[in-house]
DNA sequence: TAGGTTATTTAGAGGCATTAAGGAAACATA
DNA sequence: TATGTTTCCTTAATGCCTCTAAATAACCTA
């Protein structure tokens, strides 16, 4: 791909995708706390401080990896977006929520970090692989919902009826994304990706347990409710 | 309180309590990754190993904390709703969610204790002090929502429309709250539960930093579906 | 006042993050 | 091909952490 694609380049890169490896097997199999730099360094082979030749300590390492989860799951959702490229716009767009669910539910500690990375500041720096990562994640949601605003405009509330902050906010994100939604748009859609998102969060870090032991059929009913909320639900499969 | 208010019980509530608060102290100000066995006893002014007196280990400290959290945060609520006795229960339900905000945005670092627990696995055990501390936090909210469907049942969904599977779980649930709400009103409980404290755990996990600064206003339009939801939007405050 | 319980201390084993210093291989170039 | 540089990796070494064990002081009680 690239010009430097030297030898050394290869075996450099070769090696941080088995850190990676290394560092995720760690956290399926035991959990957040397992990941530490010896642990990792260790299944690789390397002792130790070799790996500060490839991170600058385990807070990059972290997010690094964090950055791979994100990726992966953008790739899915993107997947189950183009396996249904002649669709209707509603077919898309519950498929890629279906295929964010599944792909968390199946790996719930990756996605435990996605959401609840346990670094919080450092990881958070508007140029860092992660917030990268996090963006275009963001962003294969809302590409659908910019297709389906233009091709079947959603209802949207009326500006008089959202408060004066809330105004002043949407706009200044409409704005953040080329104004490819305008401001109620805007509003319609992250009311819709906060009801999914924070529903898959709650699921994944277990706060529904008291009530549900399978949520997938509480799932299905929030899709239903944003197909409506979209205009989508005549053309969406039940 | 107790027959076993012995001078040597009472020294150890305060040394307790002394050693909650220094752990509190240490979260708020340096995060989470401070508070450590050998940090929280030098603040207290003992050393090391003198906690093991105290707790098992790292992770029952953190726990017993956090349930101090819960109890905190339920207090709070329990507040705001007696501080309205004789308002109408729509009144009392929103100030009650409304107080659970304003916790949980002053004190961020506790409510990330209290749904994303550092230490997912040992914390969760049902007869935790913390588990026990997340019923009767989650109770306060249930009980004025038995209390609304009693004197003023709000729109329950045809049973019809819910999957099998969400019936079965409904059931179950239903159950475990004595059968105070039937299955469907149980459901629409859980709804609002879901998008309230679905919303709270983004913004304060900042999910949602991306599109919005403050989000009080989209708190509020939460608030106004839900009042609609439980059919309390006109004896309730706008 | 003697014996038992409780609170707390020091010592120590084992692990982790991180820095420093040095060696060996791979590479580039004169 | 010989030499210098870059890259990768190792072994100390520091300082922190958890947790166990053994010893000591303080307190209560019979």
């Amino acid at each position: 791909m690239s010009a430097h694609t030297s030898r050394r380049e290869r075996l450099r890169q070769a090696t941080l995708e088995e850190i990676h490896a290394a560092a995720r097997r760690l956290l399926v199999e035991q959990g957040s706390a397992a990941v530490t730099i010896n642990a990792v360094a260790r299944q690789v082979g390397m002792s130790g401080p070799a790996l500060y030749h490839y991170y600058a300590g385990h807070d990059e390492l972290v997010g690094a990896v964090t950055a791979d989860f994100f990726r992966e799951l953008t790739a899915i959702m993107e997947q189950a977006r183009d396996a249904r490229a002649g669709a209707p716009i509603g077919d898309r767009l519950l498929a890629v929520c279906r295929a964010m669910r599944t792909w968390a539910i199946a790996h719930p500690a990756e996605f435990g970090w996605i959401f609840a990375s346990p670094i919080a500041p450092p990881n958070r720096g508007a140029g860092s692989v992660r917030h990268q990562a996090a963006l275009s994640f963001e962003q294969v949601l809302l590409d659908l919902t910019v297709e389906l605003w233009r091709t079947r405009p959603f209802p949207v509330p009326d500006p008089a009826d959202l408060s004066a902050s809330l105004r002043e906010q949407l706009t200044a994100y409409s704005a953040t994304i080329d104004g490819r939604l305008p401001p109620e748009a805007a509003h319609v859609f992250l009311s819709c990706w906060i009801r999914l998102y924070g529903l898959l969060c709650m699921e994944v870090l277990h706060q529904l347990d008291f009530a549900y032991t399978d949520l997938e059929p509480v799932f299905e009913e929030c899709l239903r409710d944003l197909a409506v909320t979209l205009g989508i639900d005549d053309d969406a499969a039940a």
